[in-house]
Formats: structure tokens, sequence, C-alpha cells
DNA sequence: ATTACATACGTAATATTATAACAATATAAA
DNA sequence: TTTATATTGTTATAATATTACGTATGTAAT
């Protein structure tokens, strides 16, 4: 048996670069920039921003994770059917993004788009919010 | 009368920088890029990045200009009441941004934010699409 | 097996976008 | 007038992202 049968099948057809940002993302949850997962991975054999851009270009690509385009970051995508179309919660005062899978949501924007006659091929949306533990503190 | 009344009153509270920058903006009815605006305006006694940036942050909080985050970009708000909300068009082709304004999409956003219990302070809602001019060729 | 093709890789250099730090000046308020 | 606040100009530098180039690898057709 090999040594590396961790990943599940669709991580199968990833790279190793791919694979390793992936995995980065996932661990962490939270958007994370492009250069700190540079920094984070020097150890795994990641020395150039290019290997991380290119990485994250082809994940995005495939839907795997998201750009929350007004941090700069990339988050990992948890919402099954989101295609490349994104909702997010960005917290004024912590920072703390959310990325909205809510049905309502998507039925509404749908709902939006159809009544404003926009001919999307698909958004980003970003809500900035106080979270509710900023709300308390 | 003299020769430089063009501005209206909310303008006049603006410093020589702010004006020239939201001029510029204005003039273009486009999405302009920061080192773009600088180059632009070198004649007009600009020559830092940063006065053009310091210029930029005081437009967005005065609502007199957006940030089209996705692009890294600045455009003029045509919109006399949405604050600090944004909500554009993107053409994915052409690169064309339009501002919508359209009070069906405002309350349609309301709804959804009351729907879905968004304690929001903002938003950014950016829409790719194919636009009309793209569509026939 | 060999060719052709597309995709990904590694590396170096560079382009683009944005901010920090500091001293000086203007403007408004007390 | 004194004090406080905002803005300016300038230099330097940080943070984000891409171009260019040559090599390697995987896949599919011949």
């Amino acid at each position: 048996m090999s040594s590396n049968h961790t990943h599940n099948k669709k991580n199968q057809t990833l790279t190793k670069n791919q694979r390793i940002v992936l995995n980065l993302l996932q661990d962490s949850g939270e958007p994370l920039k492009a250069y700190f997962i540079l920094d984070s991975l020097k150890k795994e054999g990641l020395n150039s921003p290019l290997q991380v851009y290119r990485a994250l270009d082809k994940l995005v690509e495939l839907g795997k994770i998201h750009k929350v385009e007004s941090l700069n970051s990339f988050i990992i995508c948890n919402n099954s059917n989101c295609a490349s179309n994104t909702a997010f919660t960005i917290c004024e005062r912590c920072g703390k993004v959310k990325e909205i899978k809510n049905n309502n949501l998507t039925e509404g924007v749908n709902e939006l788009v159809r009544e404003n006659k926009l001919n999307i091929t698909r958004y980003n949306l970003e809500f900035y919010v106080v979270c509710n533990s900023c709300k308390i503190n």
C-alpha cells in the first residue's frame, strides 16, 4: 500500500500543490491570504508566490474555494452547489467571514435577478455585518 | 461670472486633491484604477500614490464614489441615496461596469436581508453579466 | 513505442496595488 | 489665540499578483 491515501476521490484528481493548498484552507475554515498560505506551506515545498496563485486559480475554477474579493483572501467553499456564485457575511469589527448557505437567499437572489431582468452569469454578494460576538462585547 | 462654478455646493467642501480626483471619475463614468488616476493627474500636481489613495478614501467615505472590489477600481456614484451600499453589473467580456440604480433591487435586497435575518450595516453586490453589446457580437 | 498535445511545474524577475512614517501646513473649534 | 483636527507632500516600503521562460509530466492518438 502506498502511504498517501487520506484524500478523497475528488481530491485525487488534484495535483500535489493544489491538494496541500486546499487542505490548508479546509483545515483553517477562515479566509487566508496568498502570501500567508505561501509562508504556511514553505515546509511542504512551496517556494514561490506563483505556485500558490496557480493552485488557488485552479481551485477557484473547480469551485472548491472562493475568493473573497474585498479581502484579497481565499476561503474553502462549504456549499455543495454554489457553482461560482458567492455570498458572504463579513464582520466589520473582527473580520470574520461566513459563507451564507441559505436556500432562501439563493431563491431570493434568483427572484431579484428575474425581477430586475439581470442577465447574469454569476454573482458575488458581500454583506458587511457586526457579528454576534462583536455585538455583545 | 467666474469660470469654475460647475461643481455643486457639496463639492466646494472638498479639498483640491479630492475635487480633481472626483472630477476625473465624474468625467470618465467608468471605473478607474488608482495608478491610472495618478498618471492622468500628474499635470494637475498629483505626484504620489498616497495623494490619490487619500482622496479616494475620503470620497468613498463621503459616498461620492464607490470601490468596485473585484476590479480594484473606483467609479463615480450615480445614485443619490445608496449610502455605502453598492450594486454593480460587470460584463465578463468587455469589463464594462454599471451601477444598478433600481428601487426594486434595493427593496428586494432589504427583503432578502429581513428574511435571512442578516444584521447588516452595508452590502456590496457584484453581478457578472454579458452585456447587450457583447451578446450581439 | 512514439508523437503530439495539454497541463502543470520551478524559478527569477517584475508589475500592480496599497500603506507606514514623518514633518509641515491649513482649517475649524474653544 | 490656543488647541485640536484634518490635510498635505514626500520618501520609502509592504502586500498582492503576473509575465516570461524553460522543463517536466500525464494523456490520448498514431
